[in-house]
DNA sequence: TTGAATGCAAACTTTTTGCAAAATT
DNA sequence: AATTTTGCAAAAAGTTTGCATTCAA
């Protein structure tokens, strides 16, 4: 019964010249049944049930790998440190898929247009931060 | 010269409630000159060379009260470590900022109408990531 | 003089790395 | 048989904390 299952990931992994090891495959399966924004401890956590030996430095490699690969995503652009900025006028962030430059764009420049205040589940809106990823002039 | 600025300082300073040092003062004004969005180790590097003597733990605890302070701001979320996430769907999210937590919004309804794939200064757009803040329901 | 802030070092958290052993191709 | 991956431990990064000393109010 895992035949069907088995074959995707091995194609997956196929795809991506990567080898199809017992590790990465619960770790994966075990990541596609989560929801919401795991860190790589929680993930951790989860497939250590299913593999109590695996260690928490295969898990991030696995993880790092699924990322570049494309097969899962980072919830947002991390720097290794916090950011702070000054710029106190209303803006949004250019952030270049290549070369990870941050470049600020005025709200009114940006131009995207919603004025909800209220979002659907009752969420109530302060305001929105826009990450626009792209290429920036440099490395297009 | 400085009693202008040194008076605006000392404003600040009695707004919140905290004491006007010397590396405090040093520290606000050259972060006022930096344009982008320094790392702490960046701050560190400039305020060094008018007090070489200074140390990161200040550094860090200055910057950490402005930013609570409101006085400048964290360019992101910054939750301690990287989140992973599955949904492959294309969204957005909403975080509330009393909690945190972190809600998908679909890209349908959330609504943001630009269909923009250039923007000022030729930057070339692949997607927009937006984070919208403000209260979930529980919070309000 | 009293409380707050600084500097230093140590501690902590998150993530990466080197390398021998094991598994995959 | 050659290469990749794993697990472990050590090392990096980034950030916070405790405490004695110094400074501001």
């Amino acid at each position: 019964m895992q035949t069907a299952a088995a074959k995707t990931f091995r194609e997956l992994c196929a795809e991506h010249g990567i080898a199809v090891t017992h590790q990465r495959q619960v770790l994966y399966e075990v990541m596609q049944g989560m929801s919401g924004h795991p860190s790589p401890e929680e993930v951790y956590a989860r497939v250590k049930k299913k593999i109590p030996a695996i260690s928490l430095a295969t898990v991030y490699k696995n993880i790092n790998l699924f990322v570049e690969s494309g097969v899962f995503r980072k919830m947002s652009m991390h720097h290794g440190s916090v950011r702070v900025e000054m710029n106190s006028e209303a803006h949004h962030h250019m952030v270049c898929s290549k070369c990870k430059a941050i470049t600020d764009i005025g709200e009114q420049e940006l131009g995207l247009v919603s004025k909800r205040t209220r979002l659907p589940g009752g969420f109530l809106v302060e305001r929105y931060a826009v990450d626009v990823i792209g290429l920036c002039p440099k490395c297009q």
